[in-house]
DNA sequence: CGACGCTTTGACACAACTCAACAACCGTGG
DNA sequence: CCACGGTTGTTGAGTTGTGTCAAAGCGTCG
């Protein structure tokens, strides 16, 4: 059984960070006792409720976003397989943004209290949180960098290649190509565009043999010249 | 001595979370220990860079950014007193942003030792670290939002109204105004605008007498009417 | 087959950028 | 004290990237 406790996206990636203890792995392990397979479409946070719970990603796509008052909507970040959401509705009380899953997939529930007793338990278990918790900020950060200060073109380039390196991180990449879920009106209220400009652009990056995007499959061309226009420096 | 404990900014913001033990705001005061004076334009940390430290500044003002390969600059946030920054370069080992001071001010070092110290012999400090980095990201993710779907002027108008409110929390506000050493030129960057468009906004919202920024301070006229032009919800 | 969601394209409008010039302010040194 | 240069703020005219509106083409699924 040993070799279960680290077979989770979720673990492997934390160990990345610390060599956790059987201890920690098992309390890892514990996190994953209820996997719950939901389906497209799931609302799993809601902005503005409190109790909400956190979630750990193991296969499927989600995406963290806030609904404006006039009916805009931003998308934060595209939680994948691996990955944890929902930290800071736990930790703030009430959510600061919406969570929806944009595929079917399988996620586990952390309830608040099982997070503090995990962190005051375990407090190298928590610097791990911490540190994911860290480098998920730091794509929000560039996420930032992108929207305020890029154009749609560099923007578009340098989302599809941080997509490439993260989904790369879990095995999900093969010869430059990746499954993506992401329609033309998702990824416009995650580049801050048009669906209808970010049609634009993908065709010109189609077009320049940069980059395709057809049937939920991702294919990258030119990554050098795709890493020059966007300005992407891996991590 | 024990009255001085809690006398600092910082310590104040995280007792704001949980109550700490004298053993845990000894934790926090001895962060303290060693307050350095810094110079307005001071590097404190560089981007790209390993073994930066953290900080917690005790008063002055100072931006979070991060320098494009085409000489643009994007600000992410401006740590005030009591703000803690720089964590992310400690935890991930490398800084993935710079941070400069736009004023002359106080700052605390804090090296990467003795956070994780700290972070494992007090796990509940630990937790409080937590919550505080949590309300930071959360307004870097209001931040993303208001650049990725907000006009200039909506974007603007949140932009001093969530000013206000971190001032306010550390009692720098009077009467609906505020000491802000911020440039138009800081500004647009953290804007994700130019100067001269920054410069046009500000005039409309001094024209139509609902905010206005005249050496160094801000005045809220109507803080009604910029809450509903920029959907600010407090917090 | 029809219906629906997603993509694609064109023509036009507008918000924000660029360029250029000038005015106000501020600290410095003659 | 004033003259000075540098930084910051202000304004106008013209350009451009991106949004808006409208319509048609495709796939897929019931």
């Amino acid at each position: 059984m040993t070799g279960m406790r680290i077979d989770t996206p979720f673990a492997r990636k934390l160990s990345a960070f610390v060599n956790l203890s059987a201890a920690e792995l098992d309390a890892v392990a514990e996190l994953h006792a209820d996997p719950v397979v939901v389906e497209k479409g799931t609302q799993l946070v809601d902005e503005g409720q409190t109790g909400q719970k956190a979630f750990v990603l193991n296969s499927g796509w989600a995406c963290c976003y806030k609904d404006l008052a006039n009916g805009n909507r931003q998308i934060i970040s595209f939680p994948v397989a691996g990955d944890c959401f929902g930290l800071r509705g736990v930790l703030l009380r009430t959510a600061d943004h919406s969570v929806v899953t944009l595929t079917s997939g399988v996620a586990c529930a952390i309830a608040s209290a099982e997070l503090t007793r995990i962190i005051t338990d375990f407090p190298r278990l928590g610097a791990a949180f911490f540190w994911a918790a860290s480098r998920d900020e730091s794509l929000v950060v560039e996420h930032l960098v992108s929207i305020g200060r890029r154009t749609a073109l560099e923007r578009t380039a340098h989302f599809f290649l941080e997509l490439e390196e993260c989904l790369r991180v879990v095995g999900l990449v093969k010869d430059h190509t990746f499954q993506c879920p992401l329609t033309q009106f998702v990824l416009a209220d995650a580049l801050g565009l048009t669906a209808i400009h970010v049609n634009r652009v993908l065709r010109q990056l189609r077009e320049e043999k940069l980059l395709t995007l057809r049937q939920n499959e991702v294919t990258i061309h030119n990554g050098e010249r795709l890493r020059e226009i966007s300005g992407f420096r891996g991590l």
